[in-house]
DNA sequence: AGATTTTGCACAAACGTTTGTACAAATTTA
DNA sequence: TAAATTTGTACAAACGTTTGTGCAAAATCT
């Protein structure tokens, strides 16, 4: 069963492919194809099961109807969301998604961001895993729409959307300092990534405001493995600080587990918070306090602003931070 | 800055789009083509970054690049996980994958599977969920290759790749038993999947071969909600089971929050164990026994069966079950 | 009834490739 | 040195659309 083209509908129909095209494409009305012929071709189009070749039309138009998106890894629960919120957002405008999983390389990121040029993308989402920004500017300075989430950079005029991350690490942090801990630690990850210093930031303006100066920071990954090893290497000091700021969920599992192993109890001993949200905190042994991005907003957003500057409407503000939410929890023990 | 195409590399060069496109594309050994020409077209088409154009190419081979792949959601880690993988060794054969999230929704799935008809893919890799085969079957006997994950159609001919489910929910419930375990219920999910109907049958069998009668079988979906509503009413009977086998995590998820909210133990009143395994099953309060599925596997194995259709490969075997794997923890309490 | 407008549609080029075939020029062979 | 072979390349069609333009026929107006 070979598909049917528009020429094959042409052919039966008597008319010809202009006719057609224009039919199936709902500019009948525009170009005044009288109703007979809407109907013989309806009717013959889906007679002969006919699905339009898009790659053909986007040769001629010059489209792809394609919107690549790139991030990190999809094995992480957070940027799965996010993945599965884009997909849907840009379904909605007729397009397609492509994924790339730069599995945190920035020489994957690379390639696939080449590979996906190829495909004639008309737009691109992506949280760059590097700090080098050269490729991403020199294909944003040449006129593709491109939107980062997540981590951006902060001296060009790529649109992004992300978390506020320094007002929800300074939340916090206060919280933390109102319930009575002034030994924190912060555990933080890939230390040059934006998110990582904005939440950084956060943390010492807040203590620095509370004049606390006894604070730590350590740590170098958004892994559960710097979490358990930083951790381990907190609990054989003297002094143990009260509470642990952990930067993600996965160096928290890490930070668990560890105390775990050292027989540790939260929030008895020490406290904990993190940074992510995830359906699986509240059943934790003890339920994980946690700075919940919003994943949706910053998907859908995203999205509107891609397909901003796709239409060439006339952006006006596009970058933006989105403020967190805290959920605070028992992980959190007051002081005093 | 226009991107370059192979015309403008075959006026620079002074040598013909043939010969230009044959060099690009490694044909010049067969086509003998010149030392000297493939050289100058190189750099030219170094020089000028010249990005192929796949749509045209592919509009004229016939082929696309693209393989599909949908799944019921991405926001179900599992899935992250699968789809993670198999977009990655999808990319090792330089091919691209577009996802489709059906979101459990047959009507979506459908109309994704339409749309992404009409994007020429050569092959298709689901996890269909729906009950009704029609769609698939038909696209399947036109000629498309396709592979099945984690659900699929015994009757037909359409090669799948899955966990032995039976063998799972069997040697689960066998384990349980060996525990002193006679009294259990599982919480199943929806009914008419294959996974959840062979985890139902390798539970009653696994009963039956130890002349256990005394069991129940409750619950319709693979939701959080459903774990929990079954089970507060299974707590609020006389006689409450000694274990609950829940047939995903997310059930587990439910099942766990409603033993605290009524304050039962795990594993001192209720042993528990699930299907599907994740990375925060150790970190909950009790570390969660599962039945993990080797979802590596069946992602390998699915995109290496698929190419194989692709590439008309004789294929021998190409439905097949994988041995799950079990990780039993403390969740499980020895009766006796 | 002739002029004007509207209606309905078709022609043909173009998008950037791939590919079967053809054919000179250069080289080798007899 | 003529014939045969090899080498290096080009022509042109095709893939399935979209789209600017052009042009009869029908309808309306004067």
């Amino acid at each position: 069963m070979q598909k049917a083209s528009i020429t094959d509908i042409a052919e039966i129909t008597g008319l010809s492919i202009t006719t057609v095209s224009r039919v199936l494409n709902g500019k009948a009305e525009q170009y005044r194809i009288g109703k007979k012929s809407q109907q013989k071709i309806e009717a013959v189009a889906k007679e002969l099961n006919y699905v339009p070749n898009h790659q053909a039309a986007n040769l001629r138009s010059g489209k792809s109807g394609t919107i690549a998106l790139i991030i990190p890894s999809l094995k992480n629960p957070y940027f799965a969301n996010i993945a599965s919120k884009i997909n849907a957002e840009i379904r909605k405008y007729g397009y397609i998604t492509i994924i790339g999983d730069s599995d945190e390389n920035e020489d994957i990121e690379e390639m696939q961001l080449q590979q996906f040029m190829s495909r004639n993308i008309e737009g691109l989402i992506i949280a760059p895993c590097g700090k080098s920004h050269e490729q991403i500017e020199q294909i944003f300075n040449q006129g593709l729409p491109i939107v980062c989430i997540d981590r951006y950079f902060e001296n060009l005029d790529i649109p992004y959307v992300a978390t506020d991350n320094y007002d929800g690490a300074y939340g916090a942090t206060k919280y933390l300092i109102e319930n009575g801990h002034t030994e924190i630690t912060c555990i933080q990850g890939v230390q040059n990534s934006t998110p990582n210093k904005m939440r950084v930031k956060g943390f010492t303006d807040a203590l620095n405001n509370f004049n606390i100066t006894n604070y730590n920071i350590v740590g170098d990954d958004f892994t559960v493995q710097n979490g358990y090893l930083e951790t381990k290497l907190l609990l054989q000091q003297n002094k143990r600080p009260t509470a642990i700021f952990a930067l993600s969920n996965t160096i928290a599992m890490g930070a668990i587990s560890a105390m775990k192993d050292e027989n540790v109890k939260i929030p008895d001993d020490i406290s904990l918070i993190t940074f992510d949200d995830h359906p699986f905190l509240d059943y934790l042994a003890t339920p994980l306090s946690c700075i919940a991005q919003p994943v949706n907003d910053i998907s859908k957003m995203a999205v509107k602003f891609l397909f901003a500057r796709i239409n060439k409407e006339e952006s006006q503000i596009d970058q933006v931070l989105l403020k967190p939410s805290f959920k605070f929890k028992e992980s959190i023990r007051r002081i005093n």
